[in-house]
DNA sequence: AGCCCAATGAGGGTTTTCCCTCAACGCGAG
DNA sequence: CTCGCGTTGAGGGAAAACCCTCATTGGGCT
């Protein structure tokens, strides 16, 4: 809270994160540095357009979240946090301050936030295909200086980076390579044919066309077919 | 370039970068910050990249880039410098090193450059669509610390929007089969909106949203979106 | 002034895609 | 021999995209 943000104290943080191990390493990292700022809640998470929720993975929760006591799992938080749709439109950093009234809590992005409530800074995480990740900080009284927000913001970026790095090895191992025959669906989509059109080139049902653009959706981790070819091209699994 | 990086200085320069209200002003900060660190050659561009070109335009280039004593202009810089391309598949800040042997120049991307040659860092910049531009920034002998490599990317992301920031708005579409407004709409299909969602971003109609796309497809002469993507990207309209 | 064109938006429909679930077959790995 | 997974297919409904035409504004060019 009080003070001011040492910018060293920041690069010797982004620094250490990068190189940490675990993934409580860089959540001791965060909390140590984000901590006597007054940011006591945490959220890392990877953002993912395929499903219906922005949040694809969270990586790490903690913190009284929705001033109930009680920490917060991940479920509860994608379910009740209304700022993390506000990445979206974002391309920087922002801070949203949550307030509660007579008609419930009250979410809005500003550019300062002061006064009761929780208050916190969203950080958005871009990458080649665009917004990859996130990470929110919050607290009841938080340093929301310019320079806490290019300090959080560096911070933040570090952290999720490295988080993924560490997770998303053990996981996913080749998520994102299609399969023969959803190549070959995707090759006729972007050039040009419906639906119906591949089934009838390929000899098979149109459902079996939706079908497979679905599970290509999906494992691209995109939102639309037209993402989808676009990130296929990039990875190189169809032609330009 | 030895000695130490100022974190301190960084966090300065990049809250002064981002209140910025001439390109001039901001390469002076660049100057200021990076010189003693031993870059003296910079380049600031737009990525829209594709196919042939990966950048689309510059903002500002300077210094003796190619060691003839002359200072290059835009052109001969993107004609000249093969390690641009690399930042397709980069996801961060790298350095580089170009060495003057038998056989002509040899770019290469180095984990830490040392030796003789022209030596730089190169920074690619993200957003919601994806790379969206990059600095270059390089010297003779140059501080390729890790926390030269942090200081450099955080005042190179921020020259980049403010350079963005300051010049797209002045600068008219000039080139391409499609208009401005429809490069737009047709990015950010490609980056998995929806039109109603596009419509909300760009503060338009869903309908307006629409006719663009009915007439991106009319211009680019095909059938579907879907396709409108791949040939756009082949075509160099928007990047991949 | 007259004209073209980018940009905006609408009416009123049709077609296509998308979503969730369920199911069957064959094939290779453990 | 199960288990996972690729491939195939379907039902049923909701959402999105797509198609036509028409209309207005504002810049630039002749």
């Amino acid at each position: 809270m009080s003070g001011h943000v040492t910018a060293e104290q920041a690069f010797r943080s982004v620094l250490f994160i990068e190189s940490a191990e675990t993934l409580a390493a860089i959540e001791g990292e965060v909390r140590a540095f984000a901590g006597p700022m007054g940011y006591e809640r945490f959220v890392l998470f990877s953002v993912s357009a395929a499903q219906d929720e922005v949040v694809e993975r969270i990586y790490w929760v903690e913190g009284d979240w929705f001033g109930n006591g009680e920490s917060v799992d991940a479920e509860t938080y994608i379910r009740r946090c209304p700022v993390t749709r506000h990445i979206l439109d974002e391309r920087e950093p922002f801070f949203w301050t949550k307030t509660t009234g007579a008609h419930g809590e009250l979410y809005r992005v500003v550019r300062s936030p002061r006064g009761r409530g929780i208050h916190g800074l969203q950080v958005p995480v871009f990458g080649p295909l665009g917004l990859e990740g996130a990470m929110s900080l919050g607290g009841e009284r938080i340093d929301a200086s310019p320079r806490a927000r290019l300090a959080l913001g560096l911070i933040a970026e570090a952290a999720f980076l490295a988080a993924r790095n560490l997770l998303e090895a053990a996981i996913g191992g080749d998520v994102g390579a299609l399969s023969e025959r959803e190549r070959e669906v995707l090759a006729w989509t972007a050039a040009g044919r419906r639906q119906v059109e591949i089934a009838a080139t390929l000899g098979l049902s149109e459902r079996t066309i939706e079908n497979h653009l679905r599970r290509i959706r999906k494992r691209l981790g995109v939102a639309t077919t037209a993402q989808a070819i676009r990130v296929a091209i990039r990875k190189g699994e169809i032609a330009a």
